[in-house]
DNA sequence: CCCCTACTGATCCAC
DNA sequence: TCAGTAGGGG
């Protein structure tokens, strides 16, 4: 057998990984160190040396995006698509389960998944069945107690009654959830695990079926498992699958997720037999950034160990900069890109990482005044926009009525007068009836409970799905969608907000269009339409649309995990901001931290600068921060500090900006303080409470005993100060 | 039903 | 500070 197209192009370490007899293996994988190609090339060790059929195989990962990579590269090295292999996302996988043993699990044939958008929906309903005050206890609140009650594979059931309130009323809301989710077949992410790990407990020839059936499983980003996808790992193992797990301990961020660091430090404990390859070559960056990571994460305590090394040369320095404030360090930033760019580099190549979404404003204000082209990853994943989500309600009623997320969405979307009355009218009448809300908006309707006006507009409501409905199954998958968003009036709706708003929705809904015309089911048993609806569930889809121009790259630091750039700055490294103050609560958050400094450092190939301020606006007060502890971590001697702090001389461009915004509110407050007692020809005495604008335009906002506040223009209101 | 005002709260976020 | 949102008034 020639294995040399398998193994030729790996290091010794991959190799052993790669090769390694079919037994439990731990790879620990340090950043940059080849983790997806080992990956890869076990599957296809496994394939074409140990002679596993592919259906036999099961790889799992985190993220669709992860699945998706590295199919492609497997397709790539074995030069035909793994057909049969079991790949996705835990969540993936675990639907796909529940799909093919629906009775086993006690679900009806064609459940509902529902994202954290529609869960908090019903959590909201239930609690007002329930009679609680929204304001004492907050539906999100309760929400993330569900979510983490199922992570930790908790049931409601099993919640103690304590004496407890708190815990007594989230038992009581996690309880009325689960019933309404089983009534009207919903299943939740967490859910979607929790069940499929239930049923295999409750089912041993089920189990022993699947334990037959995988010879092998492998799992990525080990490190991040919680406790439900680890006893869903286990009990599916059970002592007979060999699992390959890859991860980095050093790189476990995601613990306020509910991710657990012990899975992968306990796992040669807990699985037995097992061995354990290292990576800790890194084919990514310089010497001087690899000692670096080194330095900072030898810090942390219990540790399974692992020092990255290269045979890179040394590279540049870490730059330090001081900023006098936060405009300074962005103003710093856009400053080294536009050395960077003239220098003949990317843009591209550029990535600027923050320890919270917030801070990338400042950022931001800078590069539009210098034009420096950029990106911001995160925020608004595609399916998760509004005008995408309700396509997705009517799609998903079409397909089941009795989607009862569905129906509360889009029943008045767009607005066919439907009142709050009138849809608390149904949910009464569900509730009471033990329907669904499809179910009883048509009882409804035949019984006459419904006045005249609302009546007629809920039968329109019915009329759209169910014309939609009509003839459905015939069409193919793009022309159905295009239907549902041209009928729905859906287009016509979001096309009609203002500004470029409306624009950008219309073209979301075509994307959508687009995206179910090359849309592709992974699991052939499944009709188009429903693995259409369950993919967009668990796929939150490409972050955005790809941006043409060059541009630089702004992220967290969480969202940088994984990439790599060859110049990255790490803005923000301040004592409270990074390590973030939250984070000094409990203990091993510090720790979390500092492996979330260690993946930033780690993704800069050729360069890296770290900035902090002085002084920096925050909640709207001027904060006074310590330098990071981090820095201190890292070896002095690879550090560079680009300015002494004593000789710092303020830039020019904030000089400026900073003495307006004081002369503002100098010559306002020349005139009237806030809080200072005015009286009004008119409207009598009063109290200032704001103001705005300068000049003739000036406004002000005064608190009148008899009027209450107004605002009021300063050059006509005659305003007498008291 | 939409717009304005007042209030709240504030790491990180895949599925 | 400011963004997101709940509730009142037009």
């Amino acid at each position: 057998m020639d294995v040399s197209h398998i193994l030729d192009s790996l290091n010794d370490e991959q190799r052993q990984a790669v090769a390694a007899p079919m037994r439990n293996l731990l790879v620990l994988a340090g950043a940059g160190s080849g983790k997806t190609r080992v990956l890869v090339h076990r599957i296809a060790w496994l394939m074409e040396i140990e002679r596993l059929t592919p259906t036999s195989i099961m790889a799992v990962t985190f993220t669709n995006k992860a699945a998706k990579e590295m199919r492609g590269r497997i397709e790539k090295l074995l030069d035909l698509p793994p057909r049969g292999l079991w790949f996705g996302t835990f969540h993936g996988i675990a639907h796909r389960l529940l799909r093919a043993h629906w009775r086993d699990a006690n679900l009806p044939e064609n459940f509902q998944i529902i994202d954290s958008d529609d869960q908090l929906r019903v959590i909201k309903r239930v609690m007002r069945d329930l009679q609680l005050d929204e304001t004492k206890w907050p539906p999100r609140q309760a929400q993330s107690f569900i979510n983490a009650q199922k992570d930790e594979g908790i049931r409601a059931e099993y919640i103690e009654a304590t004496s407890d309130l708190y815990m007594r009323t989230m038992a009581q809301v996690y309880k009325g959830y689960e019933e309404q989710c089983q009534r009207s077949g919903m299943v939740d992410f967490g859910e979607l695990l929790l069940r499929s790990h239930e049923v295999w407990l409750n089912n041993p020839q089920l189990l022993a079926h699947y334990q037959e059936r995988f010879r092998h499983i492998l799992v990525d980003e080990f490190q991040d498992t919680n406790t439900i996808q680890y006893a869903w790992l286990r009990v599916l193992a059970g002592n007979r699958i060999p699992l390959t797990v890859v991860g980095d301990d050093d790189q476990s961020i995601y613990g306020w997720r509910g991710a657990k660091i012990e899975n992968i430090q306990h796992f040669q404990n807990d699985f037995a037999d097992s061995m354990q390859v290292k990576l800790e070559r890194n084919y990514r960056s310089t010497s001087t950034i690899l000692d670096a990571a080194n330095g900072l994460i030898a810090n942390n305590g219990s540790r399974l160990g692992k020092q990255l090394w290269t045979e890179e040369n040394e590279g540049e320095p870490i730059d330090l900069y001081s900023a006098f404030n936060e405009q300074d360090e962005a103003n710093y930033v856009a400053d080294c890109i536009d050395d960077w760019v003239k220098k003949g580099n990317l843009r591209s190549d550029v990535a600027i990482l923050y320890r919270s979404n917030a801070q990338s404003r400042v950022i931001e204000d800078a590069f539009i005044r210098q034009q420096v082209p950029y990106r911001v990853y995160g925020g608004l994943r595609f399916y998760d926009r509004m005008e995408i989500r309700n396509a997705l309600a009517y799609i998903r009623l079409v397909h089941y009525r009795h989607d009862d997320a569905a129906v509360e969405r889009v029943i008045n979307v767009p607005p066919r007068g439907i009142g709050n009355k009138t849809i608390s009218d149904i949910r009464d009448h569900a509730r009471n009836e033990s329907v669904t809300l499809w179910q009883a908006c048509n009882e409804m309707i035949s019984l006459g409970s419904l006045r005249g006006r609302a009546a007629n507009a809920v039968q329109k409501f019915i009329d759209v799905i169910e014309d939609l409905a009509d003839g459905a199954t015939d069409l193919p998958l793009h022309t159905l969608v295009e239907k549902v968003i041209n009928e729905s009036m859906l287009k016509e709706f979001h096309g009609s907000e203002k500004g470029e708003k409306g624009q950008a929705r219309v073209e979301n809904l075509n994307e959508l269009i687009n995206a179910t015309r090359d849309f592709e089911a992974d699991d052939e048993e499944m009709e188009p339409l429903s693995a259409f609806i369950a993919q967009a569930a668990l796929d939150a889809g490409e972050n955005q649309a790809e941006e043409h121009e060059d541009s630089v790259q702004m992220m967290t630091l969480h969202s940088a995990k994984g990439l790599e750039y060859p110049l990255v700055f790490m803005v923000g490294m301040e004592e409270g901001l990074f390590p973030h103050s939250r984070s000094a609560e409990e203990p091993g958050r510090i720790e979390e931290e500092r492996r979330l400094c260690y993946v930033g450092i780690t993704r800069a190939m050729e360069k890296l600068v770290m900035t902090h301020a002085e002084t920096r606006r925050l909640y709207g007060q001027e904060k006074y921060h310590a330098v990071s502890p981090f820095i201190r971590e890292i070896p002095a001697s690879l550090i560079q500090e680009v300015r002494l702090k004593n000789t710092v001389t303020r830039p020019v461009s904030f000089q400026r900006a900073n003495d307006e915004s004081w002369a503002t509110a100098a010559s306002s407050e020349a005139a009237f303080q806030l809080g200072q007692l005015v009286s009004h020809p008119i409207f009598g005495e009063g109290t200032v409470l704001n103001y705005e604008g300068q000049g003739p335009h000036a406004r002000i906002q005064v608190n009148f005993l008899s009027e209450g506040s107004k605002w009021l223009v300063m050059s006509y209101a005659k305003l007498e100060a008291l």
